[in-house]
RNA sequence: GCUGAGGUAGCCUAGUCCGGCAAGGCGCCAGCCUUGAAAGCUGGUGGCGGCGACGCCGCGGGAGUUCAAAUCUCCCCCUCAGCGCCA
């Protein structure tokens, strides 16, 4: 949610940085949230005065009473107060909510820095590492590889629990694991705090860390219960301090979330037929930062470089996009996305997304920063990115390692975690 | 799931029975005092609206009764403790 000052007092440049957002259903919310605002408070001054005459006569009342002097003038006008002011704060009432919805709406102000562009064809590539191998579409899919090797169980998921679903077997998971455990030794090392988070919210909090149309399309809801499994650790962990005012002196506070994540993955691109690149369940190291304001474009390049130093030492090409006006979220100001090299599709695809929301979550998370005893005004940042998600990572190494015998070549970096060994090979019995 | 206790400002607490401007403490800020500091003393310390004087709101949420609700009535939510169940 964008301060509602700005909204008051700088209509111009609001409307302008959404006008770059190039989508003019955010021009007419715009539009309404200012008349909506507007009516609101002229209809508010009404209410004060109503309230305001009566708090004066409940007062004369009350002083009369006590020198027994007679009140039934000063009732009798008093008595005509609550029907007018019924109707007026009723009024005020729903036109502060929907003010205020249509407020929430409003996406962030998007950074000066962010390319202008209609969308994912116009992000701009900011950097590039290593060299995306040319002409191998001789190499199976990672899903074709998965089964090859006795890896994964597709259909019979799909069997089970419908498309989007996998079983992972045999040494995957062990490298699953794996990868999960060197992203978050990395980022310990730079000073993060695991965290494992609740893996379901409710439905208040949920509402303050992302934007409303997920609910309808993203979120998987729990039957009977005010509950929604998450759709990535950001999330739980942005709403950690709702409500709360974060010691300035203990900022920035650098979290790494490690969690399951569930996602329905309703209409745009659905879910892939077979394989885990897209799916309704997986695995991510998540990075998280509650920054002061002025410190966060640089914790953003800080997100970025670490989600960039895992593909690196895993030896993965990569690129990293400035995503475009046009192709930014709603909660986000700025954000990267790091593409991984798939030789086999001989394309980049995204692994990583790294945001900087700046004071947008946080203040509908109504997080504040000061120090003890002292609350203040000042709204701190959040920012997020993927350190690894384990399904994007393991398919990009699935067609970045595999060799022409048709094994799996274990990345040098994760060998460590799995006792050295260095190549997964096809079973040679029953399994 | 059952029973009980709770939810008041940044934090902690009183007020609730019996309706009449939310009291006190801690912390924090400022001033006085002091060589400086501490202590002490004085004042301030939430949200919203208003150019402002100022006003309104705020006691978990909502509805009701009333001229007037933290306080009375009804509905709901949450937390904690004990018990039950459980990897």
């Amino acid at each position: 949610m964008i301060d509602v000052d700005l909204l008051r007092k700088e209509p111009a440049k609001v409307k302008e940085n959404l006008e770059r957002r190039r989508n003019p259903a955010y021009l007419e919310l715009f539009e309404k949230a200012r008349a909506r605002d507007a009516e609101w408070r002229a209809c508010l001054g009404e209410a004060d005065a109503l309230r305001k005459r009566r708090n004066e006569l409940s007062r004369q009342i009350a002083d009369a009473r006590s020198q027994g002097r007679s009140v039934a003038e000063i009732e009798a006008e008093a008595k005509r107060i609550p029907d007018s002011l019924h109707e007026v704060a009723a009024r005020e009432a729903s036109l502060k909510q929907e003010a205020d919805l249509l407020l929430r709406r409003l996406p962030n102000l998007l950074d000066v820095t962010v390319p202008y562009g209609k969308d994912d064809t116009e992000n701009v590539v900011v950097a590039t590492w290593g060299e995306p191998e040319k002409g191998a579409p001789q190499l199976k899919s990672h899903s074709e590889l998965l089964e090859a090797l006795g890896l994964a169980e597709f259909d019979r998921a799909h069997r089970v629990s419908g498309a989007g679903f996998y079983y992972l077997k045999g040494p995957v998971v062990l490298l699953d694991l794996a990868l999960q455990r060197f992203a978050l030794d990395l980022l310990v090392e730079r000073g993060f705090t695991p965290v494992e988070p609740p893996f379901m919210l409710r439905r208040g909090p949920y509402e303050d860390v992302t934007d409303l149309a997920d609910f309808e399309n993203v979120m998987y809801k729990i039957d009977q219960e005010d509950l929604y499994l998450i759709a990535t650790s950001e999330h739980p962990l942005a709403a950690l301090y709702r409500g709360e005012i974060l010691d300035e002196d203990r900022l920035p506070i650098r979290l790494a979330g490690v969690s399951m994540n569930f996602r329905r993955e309703i209409g745009g691109h659905g879910v892939d037929q077979k394989g885990i690149f897209r799916v309704h369940q997986f695995s991510k190291v998540e990075q998280f930062i509650f920054s002061r304001p002025e410190e966060s474009p640089r914790l953003h390049e800080e997100l970025r470089a670490n989600a960039e130093e895992v593909f690196r030492r895993l030896e993965i090409p990569y690129r990293v996009v400035n995503v475009c006006t046009g192709d930014v979220g709603t909660v986000a100001a700025k954000k990267y996305d790091v593409e991984a090299w798939f030789p086999r599709q001989q394309a980049y695809r995204e692994v990583v997304s790294c945001s900087n929301c700046t004071d947008y979550q946080a203040r509908r998370l109504r997080i504040r920063m000061g120090k003890a005893g002292k609350p203040g005004k000042v709204v701190p940042h959040t920012l997020n990115s993927t350190a690894v998600a384990t399904s994007r990572a393991l398919a990009a190494i699935l067609e970045q390692y595999q060799q022409p015998d048709g094994s799996l070549t274990v990345p040098k970096v994760l060998r460590p975690y799995l006792g050295g060994r260095t190549t997964i090979s096809a079973p040679s019995g029953p399994n």
